[in-house]
Parts: C-alpha cells; structure tokens; sequence
RNA sequence: GGUCCGUUGGAGAAGUGGCUUAACUCACAUGCCUUUCACGCAUGCAUUCACGAGUUCGAAUCUCGUACGGAUCACCA
C-alpha cells in the first residue's frame, strides 16, 4: 500500500466500495437513441423562484421531447442555508406549473427511480468512494489552511493583483507530502479535501455549449473545495458524481455557472468520465433604475412563484409566457396552432436567446386574460372555485352559498367567438362582481358618487319611464329597442350619428340612457353587457334597484 | 482587477452578405364598430440595427477596436 493509500484509507476507513461497484449500482440508462436525461436540482433554501421554474420547464421539456426522462434531485449539501419544509414546497408548487418529474425527489421520505438516493445528504457514502479513490490517486488532497489564512492570502492577492483562489504557488497543502498529511489528520487538526488541478491558466479549453455554441475559456487551475469539514461535498463535486451516476445527458442551468463551467470539465476528464452536454440559460431580468439585474426574490414578488399562484393567474397563460420567452419561434407557432397543447411544441436550443429576457408582467397579463376569456364556463367555474378555496375565503364563501348564481355570472358572454375578458387572475374576479350579491350592493349604493352630467331630474325621468314598461322576457333585441322608446320619450337620440349631427335638439342620446340604468344596476359605469347583468338578477331584483334611485 | 457572456423599437424578438424602404407578438397612440367597458377591425410607432473603423459592387448580417450592460472569482448552490 503506498501512502497515498494510506491516506485514503486514514481518512475514510469504513468506506469499502468501489467505483466499479457503483457503475454497477447505477448502469447506463436503456433509452431510445436520442434520448435525453435532464434534472432540476434545486436547494432547499427557500420557495420556488420563477428563473428556477423557467429552467425546470426547460430541462422537462427537452427530456419530454425526446422520450427522456427528467428528474429531480435535491442539493441540500449547505445546512446552514437550508429552510425546512422547503423541499416539499418546492416539488408542490413545481407540480402545481405541470412541471413533474418522471423520477427523483418527490418530497420529504418520497422519492422514485433507480438512480438514487436523490437528496445529497443522503448520498454522502457516494461522495465518499469517489473522494477516496482520488486520495488514494493523488488526484486530491487534504487542505489544512484556516480561513483566517485564505483571508489573507486573498488580500495578498489582490495588492498584487493578481488572480484570487487556491491555486499553483498559492495552493500551500497542494505542496504537502501524504505523510505530512497522515501526521497532522492524526494529531487532530482539521481540514478539507481539495482537488488537485493540473490546468494551466494560460492554456484555454475549448467547450461547446448546446445554447452559446463554440466558446473558449482559461483552463481551471484552481484547487477547489470537494469536500467540506462537515463531511458533505460541495456543489461542484456533486454534479461530477451525481451527474455522471444518474447518467444525466444534458445538464441545462443558469449562465450564473458558466464560469465554473472549466472547473467541471477537468473534474470530469480526471475521472476519464464523459462530461454531459451543458446549456447555459439565460437568466430572467429585470429593469432596475435604467439597468437589468436578475429578478430578485428580495426586491421583486414576481420573482417568487408563489406570487403567481396567490394572486390566481391562470397556469397556463403563465407557462404560455415562459415558452414564449423560452424559444424565439414559439409564439409565431401559437398564431398557426391555436388549438394544439403548448407540449406539442418542440423546443430547440437554438431558439434560445443568449441575454435575458426582461420579465414583462404586461405581456403575461395579456396571455392570461387570452386563456381566462377562452375558458368554458365549467372549467372557470371549477378553476377560480378552486383558487377561492385556498386564497379567497370571501369569494369562496360566495361561490358556495349559491354555485348556480356564480355560473351564471361568470358565464356572460362567455364560450363565444370573441369572448369577453375581463380577468386576467382569479383575484379580479370579487371586485368585479360585487354588485351581483345584495349584500354587497346595498354597502356600495352608500358610496356611489353620481357624474355630475346626470342630474337627479335626468335620472328620476328615465328611471321612471324605464321601470313601468321594462321587460326581461324579450330577446336582447326587443329589450334594447324598448331602451330607446324610453330614451326618446325622453328626449334622447336613439344613435350617435343623430345626437352628433345636432346636439342641441336633444338631452343625451341611447347611451346616456344605458349609462344611467347601469351606474343604478351595477353602480358602476362599466359592466358586462346590461342585459344579462338583469337577467341574472332578475326583475324584482333590477326594480327594487332602480326605484331606490327615484327621489 | 481577472475571466466569460451579451448589445436590432418601450418589452419579447425575426433576421446568418443582395428578396429588408428591418417580419411577428405585447405595450402605447389614434380612428372605426358598439348601450358602457372589454372584444374585434384599421392605422401609426427603429430613415435604422450600441459606437467607430475596415472587408465588399453591396453589411443589421464578416473582421478589428471602443463603449455600455450582465454573470462570476466561498468549506453557497
């Protein structure tokens, strides 16, 4: 046994496994040609942000595309950041955008598939064999360098100006012998594992990146932390062994890595294993006092997946955004399909832009209002009901108490050719229909302010004439005819080419008329057509509203 | 400071040397339609592709430089 052996054995006794018994464990996958194998790896650190979700949707859909499989595994290697409970929410709220896994981590004691365990922490004796092996190798080496000490050799570094890190000269226990080593882990003292690079900086790596295309970058040569002195691996460590064991083809993440990009490929080439395919994202933005900077879940709520959730934009006027966004070629695919499911579309690489996109909450308030206006009555009926339950104890209570009265509600103009759209979120829905439910009425009446251009005695005069001889049985039509008989006994125009053509010979015209039973029916001076605003309320209901009116 | 990435209208973008007097979508504006709003329809919105130089008969498209913006340089992922 030589000492490097030694070494490996000193620190990592009771480990006895191989990596031969590992490519064992978890062979390649038997996939169609093609096929590709993705992973949303997020950390349990907090609630789901929407640049994570972007990514995820992605790598889901490149494995999906291809008949591969998409995963999830949980990177819960820093417990100092970790947030608990985050884990489940995570997956939840990932289900929740249509996002789901075919294998991985499902939540908390849940998971599914045969390359696992898909949470780090509980990988740590894999970590271990592969650490061990390149102790034993001399491919890495125990660090016994106090922070204090890396502090200073950094502002060392930066008076001279020269690059920051562990590396060459810098790299002090890089230069240590295994006996050294042997002797200071037995007197007690602490320390990490690093790798031993053998980059050279002034040598440049050629990498091909699936979204960037052709890019050249410095070789690593920096001694990097593989294993912490909390026993578990950093980042960087866990996609080499996590990646290579779950035979993951394409690792698809934020351009935030694509600095570290050279530090896994020589990780990869030290253990002669085939680096994946990488494709750096671009990352959500956001305009910031004239400048872009990442969408930041302390600074912006749309940041933070939840927001859309609580706020009840429809999910699929949402995920319609994040593809437009996505693939440059989506949108002009959604005019000439409109009918198809977005999962239709194949998503491409190169249709992917290379800077950021701007989150444009403008745009994705118009896809939402699309999909709420294109929705039948049963679907909005059960999809706002649902929303209600978990966000909106107000509406829900409201929705409840009388479900056919909602529909009815909810239907106006709904299920046609041009449909209304009047939501653009479950959350607009309330506000908007108040005026349906008496209750509510009779607090709104109590602060409605009357347009000074309809005078009380305008209004007592049409009310009047409207209240006497109105009737709901007729068709829409005959009803709105009726509407200008009244507005002409009156002395209103019944069109707008009349009124404009001679003002003065009348009081208003129709639509005065229309105004003034709509602010007294709806107390608004907008709403859904009038008619069927009456309809559903009935006539008891419209004249009780309308005589209250006459002072 | 080093390294890498990026730069076409307010936003997302098409465009890979001549078909571009720069598509399309959102936003915005105006008009039409209309019982209101919304919908729908029509029109307008980059004399120009960050800037400068070069290659070429010809450049948003190729080359070089500059500027600006972003990412990153942890025992965080």
């Amino acid at each position: 046994m030589n000492n490097y052996e030694k070494l490996a054995n000193l620190i990592f006794p009771d480990i006895t496994e191989t990596i031969e018994d590992l490519e064992k464990r978890y062979p390649a996958r038997d996939l169609p040609e093609g096929a590709k194998v993705t992973r949303f790896a997020p950390s349990p650190t907090g609630f789901l942000h929407t640049g994570s979700l972007f990514a995820s949707m992605i790598s889901r859909k490149m494995a999906k595309d291809s008949n591969g499989v998409f995963y999830t595994r949980l990177e819960d290697t820093d417990q100092k950041r970790e947030v608990a409970g985050s884990g489940d929410s995570l997956i939840d709220q990932l289900n929740k955008f249509g996002v789901t896994p075919d294998e991985g981590y499902l939540g908390t004691d849940k998971e599914k598939g045969n390359y696992g365990p898909y949470v780090q922490s509980l990988r740590a004796n894999i970590y271990k064999v592969v650490i061990k092996y390149m102790l034993a190798n001399n491919m890495a080496y125990p660090c016994f360098c106090s922070p204090e000490e890396l502090s200073e050799m950094r502002k060392v570094q930066e008076a001279k100006k020269e690059n920051f890190g562990y590396y060459a000269e810098y790299a002090k226990c890089s230069k240590l012998s295994a006996e050294e080593a042997i002797e200071r882990i037995e007197k007690g003292e602490n320390f990490v594992i690093r790798f031993r690079s053998q980059g050279d900086y002034h040598n440049k790596v050629a990498i091909d990146d699936a979204i960037r295309g052709h890019i050249e970058m410095a070789e690593n040569d920096q001694h990097l932390v593989i294993y912490k002195s909390d026993g578990l691996p950093t980042y960087h460590f866990a996609h080499l062994v996590d990646d290579h064991f779950m035979r993951t083809t394409h690792v698809t993440r934020g351009e935030e890595w694509m600095p570290s990009l050279p530090m896994h490929i020589e990780l990869f080439n030290s253990m002669n294993w085939q680096a994946p395919t990488y494709a750096h994202l671009p990352v959500i933005m956001k305009l910031d006092n004239g400048n872009r900077r990442k969408l930041s879940k302390r600074k912006d709520l749309e940041a933070a997946v939840s927001f859309f959730l609580e706020q009840g934009y429809p999910i699929e006027g949402f995920m319609e955004y994040l593809y437009t966004i996505a693939n440059s070629n989506y949108e002009a695919w959604r005019i000439e399909n409109p009918d198809l499911d977005k999962d239709e579309f194949k998503f491409s690489f190169d249709k992917m832009s290379l800077d950021g996109a701007l989150f444009d909450l403008a745009k994705v308030q118009f896809l939402c209002k699309e999909k709420l206006g294109r929705m039948n009555t049963e679907t909005f009926f059960n999809e706002s009901r649902q929303w209600a339950s978990v966000y909106s104890p107000e509406l829900f209570e409201l929705i409840e108490e009388n479900p056919g009265f909602y529909k009815q509600i909810v239907s106006i103009e709904r299920e046609k050719e041009n449909p209304r759209k009047d939501y653009e979120k479950y959350s607009d829905i309330l506000p908007l229909i108040k005026f349906f439910y008496n209750n509510y009425y009779n607090e709104l009446v109590k602060e409605l302010i009357v347009p000074e251009n309809y005078t009380q005695e305008n209004i007592n005069e049409v009310l009047t004439k409207y209240v006497e001889s109105f009737d709901l049985s007729l068709s829409e039509e005959d009803w709105f005819n009726h509407m200008k008989e009244v507005a002409v006994e009156c002395g209103y125009a019944t069109n707008r080419k009349d009124y404009k053509k001679n003002p003065e010979a009348y009081k208003g015209q129709v639509s005065d008329v229309a105004a003034i039973l709509r602010l007294v029916v709806t107390l608004r001076l907008q709403s859904p057509n009038l008619y069927f605003v009456m309809q559903i309320l009935g006539k008891e209901e419209v004249t009780r509203r309308i005589k209250n009116f006459i002072k």
